[in-house]
DNA sequence: CGCCGAGTTGAACTGAATCAAGAAACGTGG
DNA sequence: CCACGTTTCTTGATTCAGTTCAACTCGGCG
C-alpha cells in the first residue's frame, strides 16, 4: 500500500487527506502462480497496483497464444482496453509467479477522478507514459529486425529477460521460440 | 476553432468561461504541402489541432525513412514523445497536404492543465484513447501478416488509403510498396 | 525413477526484402 | 496545353530472415 503513495507522490505532492481518500478504495488480493487473474470475454473491474509478482498479458485464441506484455512490481497492471471502454476483454492477465495486488474497481477509481484534486492529473500523467512506453514499441517493431528487437529488450527491459520463460520472451518480440533461440547462441 | 470546442464538448460539458479561458491560448497557422512542421531534432514547442489537412510521422535517419503515422482533420496532432518530455524528437511532422492549424505552446498548455478543472479531464481522456489506439496497432503488427494488416488497415482507417500515398502506406504496415503493391493485386 | 514442458538444433520451406527495370502519374515551365 | 523530368507504382527474378516440422537434450517435479 505504501508503495501506491510512492507512486503517486513521485508524480505529485499529496495532502494527507487526498492519499487517505484514495487509500480507502483499495484492497488486497493474493493470486497464486499460473492463475489467471483476468479473462478472455470478461469486462476489466479492477485497476491493481502489483505489490509483488509478474504478471502477463497474452491473447489465447490464436492457434499459439500471442503474449505481448509483462508488468512487474510498483506497477499498475490491468486490460486496459477493457477497462476503459468496459467491454470484455480480447486478452487475459495471468500471474507468472506468485501475486500480491492493491485493486480499485471501476466506480471507485470514477469516485477519485471526480471528487479529487489530483486524481485526473494523476491519470493524465499515467498515460501519457502508457502511451509513450508503447510509441517506442511499435518503433522497436517497425524499424528492427528479430536480433535488433531481443538486444534492445535487453538494454530496455532487462528485468523481462531476468524473469521471464523465454518462449513468452519470443513472442514478445514477434518470433518463434526456435528463432529467438537461435539468436542467443548467436550472441553468447 | 469550434471544432476544438466540438472535440472538447464530445468529452465533458464547457462552461462558456472555461472555453474562454482554453481558446486564448490558441493560435491559427498554415503550413503548405510538403513542408516540414516539427523537425528531428528539435524540442517539440506545440501542441497542434488540425483543421485542416494530413500530417505524416516519420523517422527520416534510418536509410529509407520510416513512416509510423497520420492524423487527419479535427484530431490533435504532435510530436507527442518530444512535447511531453520536452527533449529533441526523433522523428518528423510533415505536412502532406496544405494544413491549417491551431496550436497551443507547451507553456499555456500547463497552465489550463493547473487553472482549470477540466483540463486535466481532457488530458486524462486524450491519452486514454491515444494508448488504446497504439495498443490496437501493437497487437496488429504483432499477430497479423502482411496481407492482413493491409486488410485491418482498410477497415480501421480507411481515410489513410483514401488519401496517402502508396509508399507510405507500405512504410505503415512494415512492408516494402513492392509487398503493397503485389498484395493489392491479389486482393483487386 | 520416469514424465513433461522448455529449450535447442537441424533441414526444408515460405513470405517478404532486395535488386533491377519498365509503366504510369504528377508537376513544372515553356 | 503540351513536353519533359521526376517520382510513384508495378512486375519479375533472386535472396534471405524467420517459420515450420521434427527430433533430441535438459531440468524440475510428481
Amino acid at each position: 500500500m505504501g508503495h501506491i503513495r510512492e507512486y503517486c507522490e513521485r508524480i505529485t505532492e499529496l495532502k494527507e487527506k487526498e492519499w487517505e481518500f484514495i487509500a480507502q478504495y483499495f484492497n488486497r488480493k493474493e493470486i497464486n502462480k499460473n492463475q489467471i487473474i483476468t479473462k478472455q470475454g470478461e469486462t476489466e473491474k479492477f485497476l491493481s497496483f502489483i505489490e509483488k509478482g509478474i504478471v502477463r498479458f497474452y491473447i489465447p485464441d490464436s492457434e499459439s497464444e500471442l503474449t505481448f506484455n509483462f508488468t512487474f512490481e510498483k506497477e499498475f497492471t490491468c486490460a486496459y482496453d477493457s477497462f476503459l471502454t468496459q467491454i470484455p476483454s480480447k486478452y487475459e492477465l495471468q500471474a507468472l509467479t506468485d501475486i500480491v495486488l492493491w485493486q480499485i474497481s471501476y466506480e471507485d477509481l470514477q469516485k477519485i477522478y471526480e471528487q479529487t484534486r489530483i486524481g485526473n492529473y494523476l491519470g493524465r500523467f499515467t498515460f501519457e507514459k502508457l502511451f509513450l512506453n508503447k510509441s517506442k514499441r511499435e518503433i522497436s517493431l517497425l524499424k528492427y529486425n528479430a536480433k535488433e528487437r531481443y538486444l534492445n529488450l535487453f538494454k530496455e527491459r532487462p528485468e523481462i529477460l531476468k524473469n521471464v520463460p523465454l518462449k513468452y520472451v519470443a513472442s514478445y518480440i514477434g518470433i518463434t521460440p526456435q528463432a529467438l533461440s537461435r539468436i542467443r547462441r548467436q550472441i553468447s
